[in-house]
DNA sequence: TTAGACTTCAAACGTTTGTTTGAAACAGAG
DNA sequence: CTCTGTTTCAAACAAACGTTTGAAGTCTAA
């Protein structure tokens, strides 16, 4: 989608964005690498976005909105069913996530973007996606508590913390484990996914 | 240190390297403002290191070979001991991190900087740090391995991976816990240890 | 076919970047 | 003191940065 004719103008310097983004960050990669990638001109970041700040925040927002709906999908109706397991939650969490990863049209390299928010220090990131997106992370992290009672708040909050973290890391493929030959990329994210939640739930439980 | 005139022009560029790549990034923390906040002339980084690239990995260099020595001094220790755990040894490799992080001169700050060497997909900087220090996590593994002896090889790898992952989150303190007011930042960040080692623990026994 | 809005384009704007330069200031040894 | 090597300094370099401009091109509806 990258350069491809067939996509907008807007489609085209949003990918390219996300690519540069994660490769090599915010602040490094340069518009005119990114409309170079894109193959439009120089002046169209500005025309349709104004700014290159608020083309991140475009960048963010294309894959959150549907991944924060997806998230809380799950999430409701994980309320509604008597059967609820940490397990079940955990994957309420990883699975719209992991889809996205999945996604033909670069949803793999986003995750790489947004654990680079996490890294950057950048206040006014940090405030747009607390803004925007925190009442996800707020919402399970309620479910949680209502899924492992025995934890006093303090406890809860240090481990959903460290599983967080672990999730971002791993998701974004910051690790060394690498897909191996004849493996589809499917196949890795699922065993990933897997891991994952397994990892984690006995973390939490603990 | 970033500023004060007790320590040489090289210590004070290191230092306020040091911070400003915490705070901002490689890319975006510029020469300009490093040798602004260390109260040095522009030209004494390519003075004293010859280029930024350079300067970058002296400030990876100067922690480093420090906490790669410690964390196998106390591998080493644990080897001979009869009675190891497997939270001997995750401690073994989190407290020289948890001690470099509580050092008076900025070393908590490195650890955010070490982080940011994840997200970075920077070629030259996985090289470099891969070259120099990827001994000690081949040690670390080889370590893991016989203490969990049920896990096969793909089995271990992921764990290991996924506990990578939290650690290097937690201890750059990218997470959303903060610290208590009253509570001194060396307790905060023993909880923390201690967290963690509980933690993944769990995860990696699972 | 023409009017009007939308989109693309090459070129230029003033800043800021990493790096280099050659002279000035400093240090310790003879 | 003078000499010598080391360190600091202000100034300048070309290159790259985000952004703005006004004209050229494209499309739709009347």
């Amino acid at each position: 989608m990258r350069d491809n004719p067939r996509f907008s103008t807007r489609q085209r310097i949003l990918g390219a964005a996300e690519e540069l983004f994660a490769e090599r960050g915010f602040a490094a990669a340069s518009l005119r690498q990114v409309t170079a990638a894109a193959k439009v001109n120089l002046a169209a970041v500005n025309y349709h976005f104004g700014s290159k700040d608020n083309l991140i925040e475009e960048v963010f927002r294309r894959r959150l909105d549907q991944l924060s709906d997806r998230r809380l999908e799950r999430l409701a109706e994980l309320a509604k069913s008597e059967s609820a397991t940490l397990e079940g939650l955990l994957d309420a969490f990883i699975t719209p996530a992991l889809e996205l990863s999945l996604d033909r049209e670069g949803g793999s390299v986003f995750m790489r973007v947004l654990a680079r928010a996490f890294a950057e220090h950048n206040s006014n990131l940090r405030t747009f996606l607390s803004d925007n997106y925190g009442y996800v992370l707020k919402d399970f992290a309620a479910a949680f508590a209502r899924m492992l009672p025995q934890l006093d708040k303090q406890e809860l909050y240090w481990r959903l913390d460290i599983a967080v973290g672990a999730l971002t890391y791993a998701m974004a493929d910051f690790g060394m484990i690498q897909r191996r030959s004849g493996e589809s990329e499917r196949a890795h994210r699922e065993q990933m996914a897997k891991h994952l939640i397994h990892f984690t739930a006995a973390g939490l439980r603990a």
